[in-house]
DNA sequence: CTCGTGGTTCGATGACTGTCAAGGTAGATG
DNA sequence: CATCTACCTTGACAGTCATCGAACCACGAG
């Protein structure tokens, strides 16, 4: 999973620099590069299996959640799981971590947020001020 | 359109349902049940034009576009475009009217909110990155 | 080092999806 | 009526995706 976390870090940069700086959908229209990133992300939430994921991951005690514990949530093999989670990963949703002999996943509460952010249609007030953490984004595990 | 706005009323009733009631992501895990739902609004929104298309209807003035304006966006046919407007139709994001001889579309601010609150976590103080710059999008003719 | 367990990657396959061309419907206009 | 415009539906096709079994990699324990 090292030589994927490469990858997932342009992912991410290009997510941060697109979802989080874009203005609510309702505010102005999307450029086609602007909806061709955040697409990515909503594609990835766009299966029953993965959001399910997301919500057991987001939810679990500890804020993090072994594959194991996933695994057995659902009627799909071991190589489904481990798909939908790299699906998951790669739209930077969430993380993993490889801690002994088991990975364990969290979310980026971050990216929700913003995501979040880009739907809801113009914020009743206060969508400015507030330049809070555009690029505070956490470096992914080590 | 009237027979469809028959089943789509349906799917809304559905997504009300459970978009409406159920808890953030990250409170508690989903049932299968309204991971099927809640993945129908974002499989629909995981397409890069459908995106666009939600956010020229969204952004648009007076809160409505007709599918003319819509078209000449894109590089793409017209009943491609006429697709992409069902599946959004579908998924409850947008409702469709026929005036005389254009047919408007307007999304629904409801459920775009619904799912934004299903996707911030449950922490009341986790506001999302807006720094609100880039603004050189090309606006939707009138 | 060898073995067993936890996860991932690979390859194949069946299902779904985005796209277009052709044809159809609804309303306006002559 | 005929005709034109705006939009939708149908049918077909190529590309993508979810899923599985098999093989593989990473660790920890003997």
């Amino acid at each position: 999973m090292s030589k994927q976390d490469g990858a997932q870090e342009q992912v991410l940069a290009q997510l941060a620099a697109v979802v989080g700086c874009c203005a609510p959908l309702a505010r102005e229209p999307l450029t086609a590069e602007q909806s061709v990133e955040l697409s990515r992300v909503f594609k990835a939430m766009g299966d029953p299996v993965r959001l399910r994921l997301l919500s057991l991951i987001a939810s679990h005690a500890g804020g993090e959640a072994c594959v194991c514990d996933l695994t057995d949530v659902f009627d799909l093999s071991g190589p489904t799981i481990s798909h939908h989670l790299k699906v998951l990963r790669e739209a930077g949703l969430i993380t993993g971590e490889r801690r002994g002999t088991w990975v364990y996943y969290r979310v980026r509460p971050d990216l929700l947020a913003q995501v979040s952010a880009v739907l809801v249609p113009a914020a009743p007030d206060s969508p400015a001020a507030m330049p809070a953490d555009r690029d505070a984004l956490p470096v992914v595990d080590a």
